[in-house]
DNA sequence: TTATGTGTATTAATACAATAATACACTAGT
DNA sequence: ACTAGTGTATTATTGTATTAATACACATAA
């Protein structure tokens, strides 16, 4: 469901925070549904638990999610969550730039990278 | 020349490791040639020129750059450094996983991400 | 009631990243 | 010699990220 990678250089906290934002953004995670336990996901990607419970935290602070005490944590229903087309392609820039500059730096042709992006996605 | 972002949590030496490494590779920078000083790039990026300094003398150990006291820092010319283009494709891999995460998990047409790809090249 | 499952808070420890300010060693041009 | 330009080292300080180990408050089902 994530795809968590201590190495990346990222705080783990962050990687999760911007993955779960997203999958709300596209409705693939809708208002009341449960996310996994902070629990699980600690033990799942080897992290400790605290890790996962600040990027909860934070995005409960954002609104985006909502806390019961002893229950699973959910999507948030009060607002209007699930993002038009246009909405989510923003949310794409940053790896979109991340990718054209790499490009660009080791002058590659776009087109290759795009015959490559398309491989990735179809298998 | 180079693409430093002090927000996005990737630590800044390594933006710049990262940066310098397909540059060398793609031959935009040859054995010989004089890197920017560590000075300059601090100043036109708003970072602390240890900051820099840090990246520079990791890419030495490395063997990609070569330094001389009291002179520029240089493209290290022992090695085979510029890559054919399948290993520069190789550099592409991380950029390109990020951009298929993203656009899965946002639920987005390949074919839309590859069009927003084309207008930011083009431009 | 008990057991097991939620998320949360706290404390301590460790490591890393970045900054500021200063000084040093060296090179090259004047 | 002087000056301006390289990279480097040092010290001190700040902030962040992550972990481990516990303990707490609450929910739910057996």
């Amino acid at each position: 469901m994530f795809s968590i990678n201590p190495q990346s250089g990222l705080p783990i906290y962050k990687q999760l925070m911007e993955q779960i934002r997203r999958m709300i953004s596209s409705g693939q995670l809708k208002p009341g549904d449960n996310l996994p336990s902070v629990r699980e996901l600690a033990l799942t990607h080897a992290v400790n638990a605290m890790t996962i419970s600040k990027a909860y935290n934070m995005l409960e602070a954002e609104g985006l999610l909502a806390r019961q005490r002893g229950k699973a944590m959910t999507v948030s229903d009060n607002n209007q969550l699930s993002e038009n087309k246009q909405d989510r392609l923003k949310r794409l820039q940053p790896a979109l730039s991340q990718l054209t500059i790499a490009t660009d730096q080791l002058e590659l042709d776009i087109e290759d990278v795009i015959t490559l992006l398309r491989n990735k996605v179809e298998k």
